[in-house]
DNA sequence: CCTTGGCGTTCCGCAAACCGGAACATCGTC
DNA sequence: GACGATGTTCCGGTTTGCGGAACGCCAAGG
């Protein structure tokens, strides 16, 4: 870890290891306007003067960073430009998920997301907010506790029991409104009622007032690891009006598993 | 250096140092449309797996990259392609330069660009090419020999005796066309020229057949290190023609002056 | 002409990060 | 249930990074 003598005012450079560094450094330089001095620069980060201007030569000799021509401020380099550029035109994957999702927030008018199982928790990969003045603010890379998540249900029902077993004991179900589903008889009862309606429902067990309904993207090969869900403030959703949502709901499922497989590759190589 | 054991096709994981290294990864990352598995980064790459593994590790733990939902593919991540958006957004000081510089060439259609001095040679910042189809075709990041080009001239200028000879006995005049001036004394003399017109010319001393006008960008606290030039076949520009390009030139100049000032930052901090 | 002060740059011994062959784990497939 | 392909972990030898201190360079002020 490194020490951060005086975090003077706003950005942080943090990074466990010294690449990490790097870019952070970069973010700082991209986030601005303006092109900034070594000086600048340690004002700004904290980090001692060599050891910044290390981080500089390096980037610069990369072409990651280029000085302007007075040859004491740094702005982005060529390079670094024309990664950036790849990086968005190249974004189709991402771009034609979020689409999906985009259009599925219309239809419906609530707010979903794409989430995945990652350790025990429930990752939103992607999300898009409903444009209602009333409704819940979550971003992507939240992450939720799986037992208590319609979307972690539908997840959870996707794995052996002894998998199953040796994840929730890990972490214990823990309560977080009077809904939660805190015993483990009782979660593998939901479970099997999720598996066999093909797609579960979150009534309030995270969040009061939150609903939320979740199917599966479904993957060729075997279990899927990722679901699409619709959520609601209670007041909008009935369990019947969100049942009303499957049909969009499984059709948007199916056009994202039908991008992620082109992604792979037709050849299923790479 | 790295080993990089079987290139076996295409794209060198290159970088004098491992985070240099991490950058051309994800350069690989950036430019392909598709999820990309270890195994086929290490067809790719030619890069031992259990390096790669780390690689992606550090630089999915930093949120550069992210999995795909089946854990096997690595796509851009969340930071980086907030990154890249920050980048493109806040470029308006490389844009505001380039659109100065196509406006150039659009107003006289010819190729124009800008460059400064980096140690004996003249490096080539921006360029926008005529569309004319008879042309030179250089490109941003190029390096030509300070002693047979216009803006070297001019930015040769600027140093004193001193400095100049210091840099001159580094690299001798060497010659390229029948026009380069290869003699010091020579120099001195042209280099006088120049500095009395406040404008250099190139005749064909680099390139047979190119004719180039260049001016300094000014800068208000002392000498500059950035010119703006245009580049043309002989054919189409004389000198008579070329300069009644210099009132154009002299204020793209000084668009560009204002702003690299405003760029730095009004109060010259930073 | 000689200070003074702000910045960029270089040095170098200590410490941490990286490297990658080999071995292990995991999962589909035959 | 052995096999092959892919992902993951180990570990000691080597490279790289680290940053306090000292130096070089210029410009402003005496």
């Amino acid at each position: 870890m490194l020490k951060q003598k005086t975090p003077p005012d706003s950005i942080p450079i943090d990074g466990d290891t010294p690449a990490l560094r790097l870019f952070s450094l970069l973010e700082v330089i991209a986030r601005k306007d303006r092109l900034l001095s070594l000086q600048g620069l340690v004002e700004e980060t904290g980090l001692p003067k060599p050891t910044l201007h290390r981080m500089l030569q390096q980037l610069e000799s990369a072409g990651m960073l280029q000085r302007d021509a007075d040859g004491r401020h740094y702005g982005p380099g060529l390079r670094l430009r024309r990664i950036a550029e790849d990086l968005l035109l190249n974004s189709s994957v991402h771009g034609a998920r979020h689409a999906v999702l985009r259009r599925l927030v219309e239809e419906v008018g609530e707010s979903c997301n794409i989430t995945a199982l990652s350790g025990s928790e429930v990752l939103y990969l992607d999300r898009v907010e409903t444009q209602a003045p009333l409704r819940f603010y979550l971003h992507p890379g939240s992450r939720v506790p799986a037992h208590c998540s319609a979307s972690g249900k539908l997840l959870l029902a996707q794995l052996t029991p002894v998998q199953r077993r040796r994840l929730l004991d890990q972490v214990p179900l823990e309560r977080y409104t009077a809904h939660t589903i805190t015993d483990f008889e009782a979660l593998e009862r939901e479970i099997e009622t999720v598996r066999r309606d093909g797609h579960a429902i979150d009534n309030e067990e995270f969040l009061p007032g939150l609903f939320c309904i979740a199917v599966l993207v479904p993957r060729p090969g075997g279990r899927s690891n990722t679901c699409i869900a619709i959520q609601a403030p209670v007041m909008r959703v009935s369990r019947d009006k969100a049942r009303g949502f499957l049909p969009a709901l499984q059709r948007a499922a199916d056009t994202i598993a039908a991008i992620d497989a082109a992604a792979i590759g037709p050849n299923g190589a790479a």
